[in-house]
DNA sequence: GCCGTTTTCGGCCCGACTGTTTTCAGTCG
């Protein structure tokens, strides 16, 4: 798969026309860094596209005209690419090691090499160590100081962090700035409240009109480790959590503009920013003006939106998937919400084991969260690290089950079932009589991730072909941040589910979502059902849920493709079908 | 270099903060 190195090399190419001095330089750049977020987002391999459809359908990606596909053509036949090997040969240094340092750019970068011959991280080390780049024209002791903390961050904290980690700990700042007093509203903006399965850092907006004690009371909260940039309207810091985390406070008139700005995710903006221009506006982080430079009233994004003739759509959607253009012709569907979910259909719960909270402890954690039943899934007796069960096992458990459901006298359902393991050969880790005796199985791969593709599509596909699982557990086993998915054709499996009436879960782990977000718009165009599942295992992570649903938003999914939406009855009637 | 129910040419989103300056360049989001 060559999207990453492509990716890779139009961002180094990107930087390295930053240093041109032409102007449409910069606009190449831009057109550049848009190719390589094209390519390095996307799910299917750019020469496989290739090959099936040629430039025509390199072309048909967005960001992608003649010159870069012209570009991806030669470098998928030669493995090489003549534009960027002519800029590599006049700007010989690592660009995007050194750009990758927080407040080192491309032109600092290129002066370093061009007065201390400074071209990788290594020889940066050297400079900084032998403290030659405060006496540098353009730079000075705090630049150098800089680089050295950006150099120590990068080899501290590599990358980003799951949403599961970071939204509590935002959602805990938002919470203090409430309670201070000071602000009139707070909220966590942009990707955080897209749900996006992780994090790169995190906004907050604070509506208050006294900036100045806001951000007083904010750097003196015990979350902060250090302090990067302080003005009035922004205040950016370091979280303990490793993360860093910037602060706006905006006045009442500017707030909803505010919100809109720093929620969608760029180029959603740019596609709205672009739509408020054609119709005689201008739009940016503080409102929506006039030509007159008059502000618009708006109290809420939904004004400004509505205000665009854009149909209001949730953070989730806002991606530039195409969403801009569907919510113009009011065509969007609103997606799924957490108050729709009835119950959950992948929980664990077992006596005497360290990892696993008991069974009633958990049906009553269900309750309180206002679930109308879940079903039970533990692990089978091949999983033996989860003291997976064996059908004895089972029947013994089911009796548990059916006195607790007694006791519980109709206010949770537990439904009986169990996440079967797939094994090598695509049969099912409990025998046949005792699957049936289920009211909802889930099916997983919990070993041998390495098959080969067309071993594991097949083992997976002769599951859903067995007639005895209800749903596919986590269908792609990723698990983030350290394993990959399987190799494994989702289409495929698509097809046997929606051929064989199986669902697709959603698991709502944090690490696991999965399906993501576009594996859920790809396999919607399917006629399939999906399930919802915390996999829970002690009885906070019910709370898990908010992020499957997240995910399922994410991928636009309505509520009436998710099973777990249906009420009880409905539920047993579906499942008795 | 990309793109088009305003255009196949002439546009391309926009502002905050910092450091090193004495009006601005670089970086970031």
């Amino acid at each position: 798969m060559y999207n990453k190195i492509l990716a890779d090399m139009f961002n180094e190419i990107a930087a390295m026309l930053s240093l041109d001095d032409r102007p449409t330089a910069r606009f190449e750049v831009r057109a550049y860094q848009k190719a390589a977020m094209t390519i390095g987002s996307m799910q299917e391999a750019i020469e496989d596209v290739y090959r099936k459809g040629g430039m025509a359908a390199l072309l048909e990606l967005p960001g992608i005209g003649k010159g870069i596909a012209g570009s991806i053509e030669e470098y998928i036949k030669t493995g090489k690419m003549e534009k960027y090997q002519y800029l590599k040969k006049m700007y010989p240094i690592d660009m995007k090691g050194l750009t990758g340092i927080q407040g080192l750019g491309a032109r600092k970068a290129f002066a370093l090499y061009k007065n201390l011959g400074v071209k990788d991280i290594p020889t940066l080390k050297k400079a900084l160590a032998a403290h030659k780049i405060a006496k540098l024209e353009g730079f000075g002791e705090k630049s150098e100081e800089m680089i050295q903390k950006g150099l120590d961050l990068l080899e501290r904290s590599a990358g980003r962090m799951l949403l599961g980690d970071a939204l509590p700990v935002a959602e805990g700042i938002v919470q203090e700035l409430k309670e201070s007093g000071l602000v009139d509203d707070a909220l966590v903006a942009g990707s955080a409240r897209r749900m996006r399965e992780t994090v790169g850092d995190l906004d907050i907006l604070a509506l208050s009109e006294k900036s100045d004690k806001v951000m007083k009371f904010f750097i003196g909260l015990s979350e902060i480790e250090s302090i990067i940039a302080e003005g009035p309207t922004k205040t950016a810091v370091r979280l303990k959590i490793g993360l860093n985390c910037d602060l706006r406070v905006i006045p009442f008139e500017n707030f909803a503009g505010a919100v809109q700005y720093f929620t969608g995710n760029k180029d959603h903006n740019v596609e709205v920013r672009k739509i408020a221009i054609s119709k005689g506006y201008k739009l940016n982080e503080y409102g929506l003006f006039d030509k007159k430079g008059k502000i618009f009233p708006a109290k809420t994004e939904e004004d400004i939106y509505a205000k665009l003739g854009i149909q209001f759509m949730p953070p989730e959607m806002r991606e530039a998937r195409g969403e801009v253009k569907l919510a113009q012709q009011n065509l969007l569907k609103m997606p799924v919400e957490l108050k729709d979910i009835k119950g959950d259909l992948h929980t664990h719960g077992l006596d005497n084991n360290n990892s696993t909270d008991s069974l009633e402890p958990m049906a009553n954690a269900a309750m309180k969260i206002g679930l109308k039943y879940f079903a039970s899934t533990n692990h089978t007796k091949s999983l033996r690290v989860e003291n997976g069960m064996n059908d004895k096992q089972f029947e013994k458990f089911f009796i548990q089950i059916d006195k607790l459901n007694k006791k519980l006298d109709g206010k949770i359902r537990i439904l009986k079932g169990a996440e079967v393991d797939i094994l090598k050969d695509g049969s099912l880790d409990l025998e046949d009589k005792t699957l049936r005796s289920m009211d909802w199985v889930v099916g997983s791969v919990h070993s041998l991730f390495n098959m080969p593709e067309a071993e594991m599509t097949k083992r997976v596909v002769k599951a859903i072909e067995s007639g005895l699982i209800s749903t596919v557990g986590h269908p792609t086993g990723r698990e983030m941040p350290a394993r990959d998915a399987y190799k494994i054709n989702l289409d495929k499996v698509y097809e046997a589910a929606e051929s064989n009436n199986v669902a697709l879960e959603i698991n709502a782990q944090p690490r696991r979502l999965d399906l993501n977000d576009t594996n859920i718009m790809n396999a919607s165009k399917y006629k399939i059902k999906f399930s919802l599942g915390s996999d829970a295992h002690r009885t906070p992570q019910f709370a898990y849920m908010r992020y499957g649903v997240g995910t399922a938003r994410r991928g636009w999914l309505t509520k009436d493709r998710i099973i777990n939406t249906m009420d009880l009855p409905s539920v047993l009637r579906y499942i008795s079908k």
